[in-house]
RNA sequence: GCGAGAGUGGCGGAAUGGCAGACGCACCAGACUUAGGAUCUGGCGGGUAACUCCGUGGGGGUUCAACUCCCCCCUCUCGCACCA
């Protein structure tokens, strides 16, 4: 026997030979078409564990296949190294988030590294250094300049544990948590920058219908942006304000019996009566401090109190009186609605509740006329506005837009409910009381975070100049390297003197820095764009002259991304907000598209042993480095492809490794049986054509299937056809067919196809057989199609629809020769005895079906 | 409550209208061996002595033919949740 199979050996051998060769360095190549590959990069947190192995070895399969393909493949890497975690080490044990931060990334770097990815580790970027944040900083100014961002003063939510606040986006889940921390968040009140997503709210959601992203992830923002079509319809208090309110429903405005304000809402003081004041002042403090607890919206009970004053319903002239309520939220549409019970089930059950009226103005299909002209209130029994109907009253709202008739509707009535949303929204804006309009669940992106470990905003306040942004010549306002951590849930910057304390930029007066650092979704807003050339412009000041933070002729050469893959669970978060950057960035002509990324992968989640979530709290986090110290970085690569389908994830079952490992000492055994013989030289004894012609037909059939799963990433279903491809030619290895031409081709082949998976084995094995240039440098095998076709095929022949038999038959038979050939056959024969043929199905080169009575 | 996805041997999974269980793990038997947690050969959904029958969460339907398409239900996972 010959030399076995040794990764440790030939795996470093080879990873020291790429880097010293520059195998992975990018070149900017006008002449080949380029392949800008990008996968979410890394948090510093100090180790790489199995969901790193699972995210990255597929990217790079797949960015090493484009490779062999043609395609000049960017295939960047870098740290998102601001964010919390650093400060809490900081503060628990006293070294600074900087010095901490840096010995995770030396450490990772290196892991990383073992993974033998083709990185193009000569394009990293780290967010937290002073040279990336000084252009993070140049967005915020872009941002500024452009009216995209804003300072406001407002309720907005906040961790207790991460002593932050959060965008909209960052707190999840029914009990309204933290996303990093789990923590419920609170609201405050606060003076907050923010950035217009909400003016982009139409450009995301129409860029959606043409990206090649998953469905999911498109469901998952649009419903986020969340825009509802309807009219605004404009309310006259009796004080003689104007209430504009939303609604989807503007049909129904002659069903409004009631109007409810948020209890936020601006106008609820000045049409409180005195006597009233009160109850309502009660009412709006309650409801705040509910605002502060957690909030759960199911088994909430119904409240709400009347403001004493009324309002003028403008389609019918009716004195309608106006309440506030927690359910109407002053950050939605425009803070008041008109309440319709007998049209939607909220309002429907605030009139049940507080005994309000309800006039149905949709008939429902077989109700006649009169029996809902005038419903009531069935909770309350006497009074003028809600007598009980006799019979025939709704017990719920009824909400259909289909199907129903107009009535009490005025200018309406008789009109089909499907036909009246366009009639009622006409003859509103003819009167002037209203207009078509929409509206967005989507909120402004709130990017204040009261942390130090991260990007300083660039604005100093002063008395008499009021907000002013630092000049970009100025940038980066760099973070002070002896901020002292003290565990009080204030940002350190805040107590810097040296950083707080500055002279105003505009007019040298005495003027104070914000202290506030930037949300780190800034930082990865534009990461992809950094990976270009990285720190441009590094050392040099920027004048008004710099219009991009990257070289912009090597921006248009590799600009846009053409494949993104990473977790889903940055859907409404990370892939919104650079989104939304890009689209800005293009109005303000920094780049030449609009939308980052053109497609987009999620792989799934791998999940520890227990088959749960991986998470130091349970103790299940699997850190793949002894599995590779024990069978190697190529068995560990394969493993992780072979778990599933990618996007499927699954949980880590090291048990399944031993196929892989098996699989690739069979590969060597083959191939190195193969040098051998041929340093023996006998004359060999021909090969018998039959077997030659089997052997091509299988490698290029293999060719075909591995290169469709390549494309549609389908790593799991490539490695089992690698396998099958093996299976075949270990068999084959005991006859004469390795004495053909076609034996060294088809092992070529299969090292060739192996490349992307295996780099390093394949590596190995190529120069074994006596090739000097790397195996990643070749030309991706191009299957023969007519060579993969059989000569001969399989037909299945069924008799009604049960496999009864099988016969090989020539390639492109006739339907009725099949048929002939089939009936010919004993063991049909019998089951056709004293049958009689109803009906024959054949599909041509598959199968025959023989229907009988 | 609304929306999306999933459910296949002991296990991971394959097959997108045409032979259910490719490929692998585990397991069983055999070979080689002083030995085997190595390697090789064979077996491996269930019932049955066999012919064969049953089998892709459950029920119904379309079709010569359904894991695959349609309808209803169950379970699990994820997203949203007073959004007017």
């Amino acid at each position: 026997m010959h030399e076995t199979y040794d990764p440790k050996i030939i795996e470093p051998k080879w990873q020291e030979t790429w880097e010293k060769q520059g195998l992975y360095k990018t070149v900017e190549d006008l002449d080949r078409p380029k392949w800008y590959a990008l996968t979410m990069f890394v948090y510093p947190s100090g180790d790489i564990h199995a969901g790193h192995w699972y995210a990255f070895i597929p990217s790079d399969v797949s960015a090493r296949w484009r490779r062999m393909n043609g395609y000049n493949v960017f295939f960047p890497v870098g740290f998102d190294a601001f964010g919390l975690p650093a400060e809490n080490a900081a503060i628990k044990r006293g070294i600074h988030p900087k010095a901490w931060t840096y010995s995770n990334i030396a450490k990772m770097r290196f892991q990383l590294k073992r993974m033998g990815a083709m990185w193009a580790w000569d394009r990293e970027v780290i967010t937290c250094d002073p040279e990336y944040y000084k252009w993070t900083q140049w967005f915020f100014l872009k941002f500024y300049e452009n009216d995209l961002a804003y300072r406001e003063y407002a309720p907005v939510d906040w961790c207790p544990s991460c002593n932050t606040t959060l965008a909209r986006e960052q707190v999840w889940g029914d009990d309204r948590h933290c996303e990093r921390c789990r923590t419920p968040v609170i609201k405050k009140n606060l003076e907050q920058w923010k950035f217009r997503i909400t003016r982009y709210a139409d450009a995301l959601l129409a860029g959606l219908t043409d990206m090649d992203w998953p469905e999911r992830v498109k469901l998952m923002q649009n419903n986020w942006i969340g825009k509802s079509s309807g009219a605004e319809i404009y309310f006259n208090t009796e004080q003689g304000d104007t209430l504009t309110v939303f609604t989807t429903r503007p049909e129904t405005a002659w069903g409004a019996t009631f109007m409810v304000l948020s209890p936020e809402h601006p106008l609820v003081a000045k049409l409180t009566p005195s006597a009233q004041q009160e109850t309502v002042r009660a009412y709006q403090e309650q409801a705040a401090r509910q605002d502060e607890m957690t909030r759960k919206s199911t088994d909430k009970e119904i409240t709400g109190v009347f403001t004493g004053g009324y309002a003028i319903n403008p389609v019918n002239g009716e004195r309608i009186p106006i309440w506030i309520a927690d359910y109407v939220l002053m950050g939605y549409g425009t803070g008041a609605i008109m309440a319709v019970p007998a049209h939607d089930s909220r309002d429907f059950a605030f009139a049940k509740r507080f005994a309000l009226p309800i006039r149905c103005v949709v008939r429902p299909p077989g109700r006649t006329g009169d029996d809902v002209a005038t419903l009531s209130c069935p909770d309350r029994p006497t009074g003028g506005l809600c007598s009980l109907p006799p019979a025939g009253g709704l017990d719920e709202a009824y909400e259909s837009k289909t199907e129903g008739v107009m009535v009490n509707s005025g200018d309406l009535n008789g009109t089909p409910v499907a036909e009246a949303f366009q009639k009622a929204v006409t003859w509103l804006e003819s009167k002037g009381k209203g207009k078509p309009a929409v509206s967005f669940r989507l909120r402004d992106w709130l990017i204040s975070r009261q942390r130090m470990w991260g990007a300083p905003i660039p604005i100093v306040y002063c008395a008499s100049c009021g907000i002013v942004p630092v000049p970009q010549e100025a940038l980066p306002v760099v973070l002070p390297d002896d901020a002292e951590f003290r565990p009080t849930g204030e940002s350190p910057l805040k107590y810097h003197k040296g950083f707080r304390f500055v002279k105003c930029p505009r007019c040298g007066a005495n003027a104070e820095r914000e202290t506030d650092t930037m949300d780190t979704f800034m930082c990865s807003s534009w990461y992809q764009y950094a990976y270009l050339s990285p720190y441009y412009k590094k050392g040099e000041s920027l004048t008004a002259q710099n219009t991009s933070p990257w070289d912009p002729a090597i921006g248009q050469y590799w600009l846009p991304v053409d494949q993104y893959t990473g977790g889903i669970e940055h859907a409404t978060m990370h892939l919104l907000y650079t989104r939304f950057f890009t689209k800005a960035l293009h109005d303000m002509g920094i780049v030449h598209f609009d939308e980052p990324m053109r497609r987009l992968f999620n792989q799934g989640m791998i999940l520890g042993p227990d088959g749960e979530k991986m998470s130091k709290s349970r103790g299940n986090v699997i850190n793949p480095d002894s599995v590779v110290n024990e069978y190697g970085t190529d068995t560990v690569r394969g493993y992780m492809m072979f778990i599933g389908p990618w996007d499927q994830g699954g949980p880590w079952d090291p048990s399944a490794i031993d196929g892989i490992s098996r699989f690739l000492q069979r590969t060597w055994n083959l191939i190195l049986d193969h040098i051998h013989r041929e340093q023996l030289a006998n004359t060999p004894p021909m090969p018998h054509p039959d077997q030659v012609n089997l052997l091509e037909q299988t490698m290029h059939q293999t060719i075909i299937k591995i290169t469709e799963g390549m494309s549609a990433f389908r790593f799991n279903t490539v490695i089992a056809h690698l396998m099958e491809f093996s299976n075949t030619l270990l068999k084959m290895k005991s006859t004469s067919v390795v004495y053909a031409t076609a034996w060294g081709d088809a092992l070529r082949n299969f090292i060739l196809l192996m490349a992307p998976l295996f780099p390093h084995i394949s590596e190995e094995l190529w120069h074994r057989l006596g090739n000097t240039e790397s195996v990643h440098l070749q030309k991706w095998p191009q299957a023969d199609v007519n060579k993969a076709k059989m000569d001969r095929t399989t037909v299945v022949v069924q008799i009604n629809s049960r496999v009864r038999s099988q016969m090989t038959a020539p390639l492109g038979m006739s339907d009725h020769a099949i048929e002939q050939q089939a009936l010919e056959l004993s063991a049909i024969k019998k089951w056709l005895e004293n049958k009689r043929i109803r009906k024959v199905i054949v599909v041509p080169d598959r199968l025959i079906n023989i229907v009988t009575d």
